[in-house]
DNA sequence: CAGATACTGTTTATCTCCTACGCGTTTTAG
DNA sequence: CTAAAACGCGTAGGAGATAAACAGTATCTG
């Protein structure tokens, strides 16, 4: 690796040995660059680009992000993006690190189960807020700055439990990804009602989903065309046990031990960290 | 296949009764077509489209399904496909259904946790085989014949279980959703491997794994990364626990508890699971 | 201080997608 | 036999990402 014909922003810090590893996208992440020295002063800068196409975003969903309408947003022509950002694949993984910048924190000496349910509902409501981050491809989550932050704090709620870290990272893990999935599942089926409800109202495609009623959105049945489906084309002896489990089905049940989706899914999964946490002995086998 | 070729958009027209609640890739998933009357004899059928395309994800990855070169591949011009099927979005759906035609049976009388295991395990294996499925929107993926047998099962394997359907469903829908995380964070993973050893062999971004030494991706380091970004980057006042945490990491441990991530995962869920069935009275106390 | 040089944003152009629209052809119902 | 319906195709438009070459500008070097 010399100094050859780099036309590049291949900025590498004299006699780099071990930046070349890492992904760039993550070196911008980190805002590693050579110190700017001669030419024009940038009258853009990445993060202006970065909060641009995040606005553009929350406003219109993901698939709205395009470095033509980024561009449009912020004042220039889309070429004069790519100086500051290598393309749209880095623009998404500079997004999706800030999506995490406002993480609240978590009180010390919380109890780590307590601990790690504020830290998953604050993972999922991050997604929530932000639904485009769930459209995101995986490959677009490297370790940034503040997407370590979370990471930081997990730590810290497992600080009094007595594992090795790679246990503890294992366990995280697993809710990290439990977290994004479940928080997945809820805005597709938010969407599916949403899209329910325009069809009933007979507005097109693409009305946004703040000229519709919030109660006729909050009331559509999820299950509606699992039902029709059910109903109208399977055959029992294809599904016999579906058709057993639903004979007596009228719907998601009110009052039910399952409050919701997600309270479920996280009281189950931390029911079975702990049983794994007293299985290890890392925690006391009194606590309740 | 009972069902004859079943070629067309479901003309239905506007004062069709129940058929038009549902989305037309649902109705079409079923076969659900007007029988063929006039006209030459398709030459082109949307299950031939479907395999095609499936064959290119396979090869290529999902990236490589576009309409131009799935008709290529059929042997027509894009054009002559939206005969058969309304667009891409509903080839995704229609490919989405597909990867679910092979589902290995659970044998009945299988243990529900034995049984909860193979299923969440077929799942996973589902994806891992065609990652691209796991690329799919989650909006592609409705409920289809094949899609529809995956649940039959499990509703099989809970059928000991006395619990409403509800909760049940409940239950599922957790490890559905589980599974397909966990799948997509492995699947990322390997891609992460496969990236680093081409970077190492110094191969072009686009050489196929195929080309590359399975051993030198088995052994990659999938924290590396991470580890770079903590040594290079990561104020340790800023990320206090995870400095203290990984103060004596030495990369994962060979021998652990935690044996994989997949079944890592999976036992913790089922744990978890087990609680929740306990609790509610739903198996026995003495069971194992 | 005068290039030389590196860096900025722009212009222009290419390549790839998806798909609306309309044509000619083939089949079969009436 | 005839006309409606269904099939596959050609054309073309719009949107998207980004490479390449360009012109202006700030800074460094001699």
């Amino acid at each position: 690796m010399s100094n050859d014909t780099a036309p590049e922003p291949a900025q590498q810090p004299p006699g780099t040995g071990p930046t070349a590893e890492l992904p760039a996208a993550v070196q911008r992440l980190w805002g590693d660059a050579a110190p700017r020295r001669r030419g024009p002063k940038p009258a853009l800068s990445a993060a202006q680009i970065v909060q641009a196409a995040m606005d553009l975003a929350d406003a219109e969903g993901l698939a709205a992000v395009s470095m033509a309408r980024v561009a449009e947003a912020v004042g220039y022509t889309p070429m004069a993006l790519y100086r500051h950002v290598a393309g749209k694949d880095e623009l998404l993984v500079l997004m999706s690190d800030a999506v995490a910048r406002d993480l609240p924190d978590i009180p010390a000496g919380t109890d780590w189960r307590a601990g790690l349910e504020a830290w998953t509902r604050a993972q999922i409501d991050m997604g929530l807020d932000r639904p485009w981050f769930l459209d995101l491809p995986l490959s677009a989550v490297l370790p940034g700055p503040n997407r370590l932050r979370g990471l930081d704090q997990a730590f810290g709620v497992l600080r009094p439990v007595d594992l090795p870290a790679d246990e503890k990272l294992a366990i995280i893990g697993l809710l990290a990804q439990h977290v994004l999935g479940e928080a997945r599942v809820h805005i597709e089926s938010h969407r599916g009602a949403v899209q329910q409800v325009r069809r009933a109202a007979g507005l097109p495609e693409g009305t946004p989903e703040s000229e519709l009623d919030p109660a006729a959105i909050e009331a559509a049945d999820p299950y509606s065309d699992f039902e029709t489906v059910l109903a109208r084309y399977a055959e029992p002896t294809r599904y016999p046990h579906l058709f057993e489990a639903f004979s007596t089905w009228t719907g998601p049940v009110e009052v039910s031990p399952v409050a919701d989706d997600i309270t479920f899914g996280i009281s189950v999964v931390l029911d079975g960290v702990e049983a794994y946490l007293r299985r290890r002995g890392a925690i006391p086998d009194d606590e309740s």
